[in-house]
Parts: structure tokens; C-alpha cells; sequence
DNA sequence: CGCTAAACTTAGCAGTGTAAAGATTGGTCC
DNA sequence: GGACCAATCTTTACACTGCTAAGTTTAGCG
């Protein structure tokens, strides 16, 4: 009785489960959405009991605050691959670019990294240190393309406008508030509307592209 | 048997149940979250059984489809109500400003309103109507400021830009990914956002505020 | 007055997060 | 080499959720 030998081989204490259920997780993420990512399910798909879970993450709220962790920390590499060799007016295009094609890319685990499940609620630690370096590598891009201190008023103000933006646009995109059309790149969408803004302001482009729609 | 006369007076008939949910339901919104609202509670709190609002409601998803559209209705006319009587350079400030109190004042129905349960999965096609009437004041309003035809491509580009910028900015201080300096007024932030977007384009303030920080 | 259809209820299924308590086993110490 | 211990995983169970199916009540109309 009891014998549950079904699981091939060395049963019982997998190892590392920590790290496969965040995979696992991951990978039902951008499938099922980030409201119906279930602990059981995850569980299933590891092969693990449906409470096995609990001895490495307090609850459900952790496994999730890990996983945005490991989105901001990919999203901050995303930004300095992004910028590295870029200079003067590319700079802020490069970084919204590479901020607005991670949201694409990854939809799922974007809107867990800012929904109300992770920001309101409980945040590992870990989560808020990663989301804090992902805004430090924005401001620092930021400050270098007005070419003052990163902790300078103007440029505080500056990268939460730039933030705002980037994540407004990619919010929009990817809850298909606004449709992406078809024949659409990354590059010109967020050339447009940064495109916007110069009207909005009332000033001569500074993109790159010469002539974005 | 089966005499359930708790309810006072007029039992079982309760009439234009289906509004009572729905008020009741927003009324819990802000309290529980836009996650945590379940059907069962806002049935009780009404009084009713809670498969009573299935007569009334397809499912949980057209409750909350048409509790956003009561959002994006009310927003429409938050965006109509600040514009009347402005003019030049406010109108952009003001729309901005109504936009972001909106979101501060009902930060679980904006999170619901723009969220994946809404924004993803079957809308309602009031709930549809309601948001791209909401998105059409806005425009309205940017073709008025930059005094072009509202279905200009200017128009079209910048409207993206501003709604990107002010859900960006709404959505990051409601879900606390930036906080809200207790001393700051909406006024005031929305001004330091945009006057970011002036240090990023390097233009002289347009702001009618002299100086925000 | 009686019938019908709308409004509402009870019962119940499948799925969720999570707590409590038991089973297994890798590793360490004698 | 054997015994124990603590980490690892399982079983069981509870409270909650959305939702279906089948019943009960009653308003309104002929």
C-alpha cells in the first residue's frame, strides 16, 4: 500500500524541484495567461504532488514573485544589450525598442512582472531589488542621453516620462487595447509614436527613421 | 418547506437584480481587487442566491465586461468634463490630469478596465464601444490642441503617444511600481511627467505650471 | 382563474490555494 | 555497516471559486 512507483526510477526526492516548477511555470505562463497559472498544474507538469510546492515556496505568491524577478532581471539585460554602442538621439529610441520588443516577446510574464498580483501584494525581495536595477538601467541610459547625473531632478523626470511611455505603449499593444497591425514592425511602431510626442510638442523629429507610420 | 421567507417582505422576485450586482460589485471592486471579486460574494452581499446572477449575466466574464464599461464610460466623461473651457497648451495638461485621477480615484476598476480578463478574453460589444468612445474623446481632444483634423495621421500618432504616456503613468503609480509621494498633488505629478518628456526632447516648458518638480 | 415563462433556489461538479499529518530516503555520525 | 535525522515529497482534507442541471416560486397575461 501506498507504493507509488509509477514515477520512473528515483522517485520520490527529485531535487532541485525549486528550479524545474519555476520552468515549468514559466513555460504554462505565456499559454494560459497570467491569472490561470495554477500551482496544481504546475505541479502536474513537473510530475510532483500538488502541494509538493510548498516546501520550497511559501505559497503561490512567491513561485509568481520569483518569476517576475527573473523577468526584470532579463528585462534590465535586454536594455544594456540594446543600448551598448548606441549614441545621442538612438539612445532613448534604442531603449524604448528593446523595453517594448521584451513585452512582446514575453506578454504573459510582462503583465504578471506589473499586474496587481505581484506589484500590490507581497513582493520577494528579490522581485523589488530586480524591478528597482531594471528602473536603475533606464535611468542610467536616460542619463547618459541627456548627458547629465543619473540622480539629477531632470533626470529623474525624465525617465519616468520615458517609462511611462514605454510601458503605456506596451501595455496597450499587448492587451490588445490598441491592435498591432499586420504588416508592423517593433522599430516603427515605437519610432511612430515617439513620432507622436515631436507633435505633441511641436518639435522636428529626432528619430532616426525618416519617415515612421 | 422549502419557505425561505428571510428576506424581507418581497422574496424571491427581488427585480432589476441584475443592476443591484452590478453596483454591489463595484462597490467590492475597490475593497477585494479586480482579481479577487467572485460572483458568490457580491450575490451575497446582495441577498440572492449565487447562481441568481447566471439569469442575469452569461457568465463572471460579462459582469465584469460591464462593470468596465461603466469605467470607460465615466472616464470618457472625466476626459470631457476637465477639457470644456480649456484651451492651447492646457488642453493637453488637462486631459493628461483627468485621465491620471481617474485611475487614482478607482484603482481597481482601472486595473480591471485595461487588465487581461477584460482587455484579452470575450468583451462585451457595449464594453468595446464604451473604450473606443472613451479613446475617441481623447483624440477629439489632441486634434483640437494640435488644431488638425482628428483623423489626420498627426492626430492619430500623438493621441497614441498621449494615452500611452498617461496609462503608462496611471498604471504605474496604481499597482505602486512608483510611489506617490504623500505631499504631491495629481496636478503636480502629471506636470513633472510631462516635463520629463521636455528634458527627453529638449524643448522649453509648455507647462502652464511654472515650476514642478 | 389558471397557465406560462421569468426569476430565483438547491444540489452538485470540477477546479483552486493551502494546512496538517504521514511516508520515504539521502546523508551523517557512531 | 547500521541507525537515526532532517529534508523531501505524498495523502487527505477544508474552504473557496465558477458554473451546470434541475427544481420551486410567482408575476403577469389570457
Amino acid at each position: 500500500m501506498t507504493r507509488n512507483t509509477v514515477r520512473s526510477r528515483t522517485s520520490y526526492h527529485v531535487g532541485n524541484l525549486a528550479p524545474r516548477l519555476l520552468s515549468a511555470a514559466r513555460e504554462m505562463l505565456e499559454q494560459v495567461g497570467p491569472n490561470k497559472l495554477s500551482l496544481r498544474a504546475v505541479s502536474e507538469k513537473v510530475g510532483v504532488s500538488s502541494t509538493a510546492a510548498y516546501h520550497h515556496f511559501a505559497n503561490r505568491a512567491e513561485l509568481i514573485s520569483q518569476l517576475a524577478a527573473q523577468g526584470f532581471r532579463e528585462l534590465a539585460l535586454a536594455l544594456i544589450d540594446r543600448d551598448s554602442g548606441s549614441a545621442g538621439t538612438g539612445k532613448l529610441r534604442n531603449a524604448s525598442l528593446a523595453y517594448f520588443s521584451f513585452a512582446r516577446n514575453n506578454p504573459a510574464l510582462y503583465q504578471l512582472m506589473f499586474g496587481p498580483e505581484v506589484s500590490l501584494g507581497e513582493m520577494t525581495p528579490e522581485a523589488r531589488k530586480a524591478r528597482l536595477e531594471a528602473f536603475g538601467e533606464l535611468q542610467r541610459i536616460i542619463g547618459e542621453y541627456l548627458q547629465k547625473p543619473v540622480d539629477s531632478r531632470e533626470v529623474r523626470q525624465a525617465s519616468l516620462a520615458a517609462w511611462s511611455h514605454s510601458h503605456g505603449l506596451a501595455s496597450l499593444v499587448i492587451h490588445n487595447v490598441i491592435q498591432f497591425p499586420e504588416d508592423m514592425t517593433d522599430e516603427r511602431f515605437v519610432d511612430s509614436s515617439l513620432q507622436g510626442f515631436q507633435y505633441l510638442f511641436h518639435v522636428p523629429s529626432t528619430s532616426s527613421e525618416p519617415k515612421p507610420e
